[in-house]
DNA sequence: CGAACCCTTGATACGCTTCAACAAGAGTGG
DNA sequence: CCACTCTTGTTGAAGCGTATCAAGGGTTCG
């Protein structure tokens, strides 16, 4: 049986190139096209870098936030951390891309939990060495704009999916979305209680959707790769 | 009968100050403290404001996003608009503060649809010409950066609350949340089926939920205003 | 081999929605 | 002034969607 999602746990690579590879996923955090050497030099020179197992806190709830968080590579999940149960996920970051840009900016402490699901690179920035940045490198500061409002409209559409769609509208929306070619074929590259999690479901309702629309023929599912048989009927349910 | 609500449906006070009492308004917007009046009326030149009647359309969904929304008075709800069927309100935004700040910068056309609940008084501030300010004025740019940020610190609240409570958890949770003084008395501003919308529950089960807490004993409802007896038992149950 | 994990399947329970009916103002026009 | 309608909130009965609990199969690994 396919395990596609066990190549995304398995160890990450450190990057051989040092300081070089990771400026290159650096770049790709704060978007096309790239800032100037000199901004992106300015910036790395204040980050801090760190390497996570699995399982690892990057950061606790109400836990001052000083810092700008991003994902370089693996991926971290942000939820609940429970004593004595199961971290409780509620969204993932896949790197590279940011993490939590907003609670630094509050300055109140992290609202969420952080734990790397599967070895995971993640850079801090701390907020107070980047202010004098911003007044040099204008461009920095409209990025992180950029990025503060795209994670907006990413929110606003989960709230908007959480109380408009049901489960399955969620589900196949997610899969469209999540779509590579026309083709229609779609690699989980999470474990499917952690897709399960994403959409709000539990882990038995996502098998029985699933089970349910192969059923119906719209979809095919084996193991980890699923494929969308039937755009047109997929696109009318979402 | 109370009625509360009905007072945030009257016609809206026209600015009799005209710019000034806009400025007022507008420095609100932008929080504290006061930003120069240098910054403050730099950024009034550009802005336009529209007086709008009970239902008037702030903006459509998709269509394409070229300033900032900032509601100064009265209240806009953020939702969808359906032809031939009411609105549906998502989230209600109340003057003054800011109504979208993210489509704009992402530069791909509204998410939502955005409706006066009411007469308001709304700013729409063109991204295009402030631009060239957050170079003279960079406390500007760091003002908006820091009223996303809070955006996303609230969305991300709100979906957690979607995920993981049940309806009577959100409607405690909203109920301690809006307490004026420690004597817990809430006055509902907004008509109960726009409380239920906010709560994402139908107007049915919030008048069966008040219902039920107060045979509880830990609230007593009359119309529109709202006592809240047992303090720590409601915090108990939020 | 046994242990641990992940996914699946079934039975049941609960929360909330939907639909329908009704009461209580508020506004309107005869 | 009263009948009429419109809106808002309330209540009840029925039904859907999803969670919960329990059990079993497949895979991986020591």
């Amino acid at each position: 049986m396919s395990r596609s999602p066990s190549s995304s746990i398995e160890p990450v690579l450190v990057p051989q190139g040092g300081r070089a590879m990771c400026a290159t996923l650096w770049g790709a955090v704060l978007g096309q096209p790239d800032l100037s050497d000199a901004a992106l030099s300015a910036v790395l020179a204040w980050a801090r870098w760190r390497h996570l197992a699995s399982g690892d806190v990057v950061f606790a709830c109400q836990q001052p936030a000083e810092q700008l968080f991003a994902v370089l590579e693996g991926c971290v999940g942000l939820g609940t951390l429970r004593e004595g149960q199961a971290f409780h996920l509620e969204r993932s970051v896949h790197g590279p891309g940011w993490l939590d840009l907003s609670s630094a900016w509050v300055g109140q402490g992290h609202v969420q939990d952080a734990q790397a699901m599967g070895s995971a690179l993640v850079l801090e920035l701390p907020l107070a060495a980047l202010r004098p940045l911003f007044l040099r490198y204008p461009e920095l500061q409209e990025r992180l704009l950029l990025a503060l409002a795209q994670t907006v409209q990413k929110l606003t559409g989960a709230t908007h999916d959480l109380m408009a769609k049901d489960a399955q509208k969620r589900l196949v929306g997610w899969l469209l979305q999540r779509m590579s070619a026309p083709a229609g074929d779609v690699a989980l590259r999470e474990r499917k209680r952690e897709l399960a999690a994403q959409l709000a479901i539990t882990p038995e309702t996502l098998s029985r959707l699933l089970r349910q629309l192969m059923a119906s023929g719209l979809i095919e599912v084996q193991g980890y790769s699923i494929k969308l048989l039937n755009l047109n009927a997929l696109r009318a349910l979402a």
